[in-house]
DNA sequence: ACCTGAACACCGTTCAAGT
DNA sequence: ACCTGAACACCGTTCAAGT
């Protein structure tokens, strides 16, 4: 007869998540998961595999958890709204975020934040061929500088990183309308 | 008598960062380095004090490396040099390049490539109190781009990437040139 | 001053065993 | 099916000792 298991695959990411968050990726081993669990650590690797396999499910949990804007807002105001949502979400794992940048973006939680930025720059009126290559460049934009600022790269305050983005977002949006306005 | 020292700084900062590109971060253990230098793990700890040290000297090395290119070039062209030059350091060392975004930029490293990016901006004719701010925000660009990609985040090819830069790296530095012009 | 050797408190992961 | 216990081959780092 199967004992009843006590253990599943999300929570095991979760906890997994609360304690990188609160003591960082060194502190994050197979053992101190297993202790806040009050079970043995090779308990663990039927639910996650690995730890590498952890660690990407760790990613897909943060991608996932990203809040997606309402398609019937302006397409500048769900960028906008996405480019904050990455940046709090990085300010809550400052530990798993890098590892963002250091995974394919191959799965589920990245194709619907990608889709999402997809549907905004079709709004813009990008021309089809151009929507792949900007995504990529406004992602790594956004990524990049939510990776510095949880990473701690800037010394300065989040205040000012808020009106470093409000200047340049609006020159890029500025600058993508013109584009398509232009190349369309 | 003291006798001689078989092992500088440098050197086990220089065998570390060959070390991590061959193999991986996970593979740069004191241990390691030390086998590869011929010596005794505990020897290395005079030299770079402890792991987290080495790790920020490893950081130090790699912006040092990075060449920035000659003043006398148009400012345009500088910013699309210093972009390749930092692609071209994150595909050399993909192990330790994505660190560069979790330490504060204060180190003389950070600093040269900084104000050599601030020059280029003063020549773009943007006003002084947006120096610093737009070097932030091209920063992080440019750092999301090249971690990205030798991160492997980007499921295309490097060449694609070349034309993804060509065109965006465009329509910023004209952004920017009219920024100036109407702003100055 | 510079390096070694032994030791301590950790890791991830295997394997066989229990229920 | 799910978890445990013991064991293996590693870690970073201390401390005292050698030259």
């Amino acid at each position: 007869m199967p004992r009843p298991a006590i253990l599943d695959r999300e929570t095991v990411l979760g906890t997994a998540l609360a304690l990188a968050d609160a003591d960082g990726l060194d502190a994050l081993t197979m053992r101190a998961i297993a202790q806040r669990l009050g079970v043995t650590p090779m308990a663990l690797y039927r639910h996650v595999g690995d730890k590498q396999a952890l660690l990407d499910g760790i990613v897909e949990h943060l991608l996932m958890e990203i809040p997606l804007p309402d398609p019937a807002l302006p397409w500048t105001e769900r960028l906008r709204a996405m480019t904050a949502a990455v940046r709090a979400s990085a300010r809550r794992h400052p530990a798993v975020f890098p590892l963002l940048l250091q995974r394919p973006a191959v799965t589920a939680g990245a194709r619907r934040v990608r889709d999402a930025v997809y549907a905004a720059l079709r709004d813009a009126g990008l021309p089809e061929p151009e929507i792949a290559r900007t995504e990529r460049m406004l992602a790594s934009f956004v990524f990049g500088v939510a990776a510095s600022e949880s990473g701690g790269r800037f010394s300065v305050d989040t205040t000012v990183i808020d009106s470093d983005l409000e200047w340049f977002g609006d020159l890029l949006t500025t600058a993508l309308s013109r584009h398509a306005r232009d190349g369309a």
